[in-house]
DNA sequence: ATAATTTATGAAATCGATACCAAATATATT
DNA sequence: AATATATTTGGTATCGATTTCATAAATTAT
């Protein structure tokens, strides 16, 4: 590998100059210039990262953390953030936590050896006193999840309002016995706490409140990610005696199985069983039953993210974004 | 940000004994061992990588290039390779081209600049006369894709009889004015060339040969990738006087784009179109019509691909790995 | 008890870049 | 023409680790 000596050698200039030529700095005449930057690519010169980052220079790479990337709504999210960054000439390295608190905290390293200027977390695993010890090492942007009253910026939905509406437009269709599924491990969900789980049930409580309605709570169903849990909620409620007449999904994968084993098990949707998805992922649409879903505002989101990210490392930080709104489209599930 | 110096004035010890312990080298007495341990995670000390790999060490960092993450196909080989490198305890940068040459080139000159010891192309965007430069630099491996007779480790699915099968379940259900959408631009696809691509179209025609088939030209369709180009070859289709009976479609993303506007122009499906997709991905199952298709051997091809670059890297590189085999998945569409 | 090894320890060179400082050269001012 | 100022240029310390080398201490062999 070419090093800077080797063209300041084969330039016949010092390795200061060549330095400034690498750098566009002033103060070096044309004709040196120009010889450097022959010698540069006559011997495919790179100058060498670590090298740099040694003398201090900044990374120009961020990390963005989610728990997996084959979930469509990370791997979108990720996307347009990616996309933005690129524009703005930021390398994105893409972390998978896979749900594991150790890999989370593994990118947060990051931010302590310098390989990256800042951390977007697009989910959180580690309590945030954690977290917030990596505040001295570099910027940290929550999208998608956020916490109350920290002092980082942060974008998320209004997940409050988009269930609230959710809920509102299964009552309006007719539906008024509303089962809800949910990401969250069986632990207190009721009493009214400030984070993304909460919000959503919050919403969904306030909505059939006002609606003069009382929620069964044999009807909650925690712990539900996957396709096929929502394939088990849908057994659980075929051996019910009350039965709900709709389900709001904690997402399209778990909306999607209720609906297969629907199917399967001959209660046909919605006209039994009204199911309402949230997310708006792209098989959606094309299930055999296309599903009615709470879209999130997922591109703009990242676009959002890795703008609050960039103003945060040009100290032009915002902290009181207004938060995007979901939104019910209506489909054949609801 | 403490340094190895920081550790070893507190610990009273020299910066090469604290330098010993890190690496865990031998000649250091067990106090002093315990001393430079209590100071380092008394001072939060985590050595520098950029100042590590400045002396030459490995980054333990491999890329893994895809052309986008959203794409299942691809998010879940990523997945697959990651799960397997994490047990070898590498870092995975994933990097997205957009099918962007200088992307790819992005990619591989992490090579040079020592930021990764090894590359996984999983799709090609340039000539492999400039990706070969970068093997002075570190490993490549070649997953998914594939190119004749390089000296690199490759694996890939057998597309040659993924395809040849493919047709061959078509036929037997009964078509066979099989019409063929591929994602390969308009050039020349007839002569018998050797890539992914060509192999996928030659199995296809040898079935058809060797069921005294021929072919007609205008059944086949370049450039097709999305579930819009999908719909496009539909609304082409049915200007056709002859019309095709069955399509095998490049993606089941243009196949669910087909299934679509075939729904929505009262064409049904198997029966006046047979539509067969390639890849299996999770929506193939779940769609109107669940989708019959050539499943790929992903989890395999991340696996083995990850394994072939760890044994590369460990010198014990292999290059004859015999390739995986897809399998025609029987639903409803074909 | 003395010599020969082995183990433990620290000082200093090194990796490849940047940046400060001083010297040399060119340009502007009087 | 002499002096002041600005521009070029190169030498060298520095970033934070590792590693070689020399030296000191401990262990083993004679």
């Amino acid at each position: 590998m070419a090093t800077i000596s080797d063209v300041a050698k084969l330039a016949g200039l010092s390795v200061s100059t060549v330095s400034r030529v690498i750098n566009d700095s002033p103060h070096v005449s044309p004709k040196k210039r120009a010889l450097a930057k022959e010698a540069m690519d006559q011997l495919g010169y790179v100058p060498l990262p670590a090298a740099r980052q040694l003398r201090g220079s900044s990374s120009k790479s961020l990390a963005v953390v989610v728990p997996r990337i084959v979930n469509p709504f990370f791997s979108y999210l990720i996307d347009s953030i990616e996309r933005t960054l690129i524009s703005a000439d930021f390398n994105t390295i893409i972390v998978q936590t896979f749900g594991n608190k150790d890999q989370e905290l593994g990118a947060l390293e990051l931010l302590k050896k310098q390989q990256v200027d800042g951390v977007i977390l697009c989910s959180i695993e580690n309590q945030w006193s954690v977290i917030k010890e990596y505040l001295k090492y570099g910027k940290i942007v929550l999208a998608n999840e956020y916490l109350k009253d920290l002092p980082i910026p942060m974008i998320y939905a209004n997940q409050y309002e988009g269930l609230k509406s959710g809920t509102e437009y299964l009552l309006k269709q007719g539906f008024s016995k509303i089962a809800y599924a949910t990401g969250r491990k069986k632990l207190s969900i009721a009493p009214l706490g400030s984070d993304f789980d909460s919000d959503r049930f919050n919403g969904f409580q306030d909505a059939l409140q006002e609606a003069k309605l009382s929620f069964n709570s044999n009807w909650l169903f925690y712990d539900a990610h996957t396709e096929e849990d929502g394939n088990k909620i849908l057994m659980e409620i075929l051996k019910m005696t009350d039965k709900p007449d709709a389900i709001i999904a904690g997402s399209d994968e778990v909306a999607a199985g209720i609906v297969e084993s629907a199917r399967n098990n001959g209660v046909s949707v919605p006209s039994q069983l009204g199911v309402l998805g949230i997310d708006d992922q792209p098989m959606a649409s094309k299930l055999n039953i296309p599903l009615s879903t709470i879209k999130q505002p997922v591109n703009e989101m990242g676009i959002k993210a890795a703008q609050l990210m960039i103003a945060e490392l040009n100290g032009e930080g915002e902290r009181n974004t207004t938060p995007l709104e979901l939104k019910v489209i209506s489909r054949q599930s609801a």
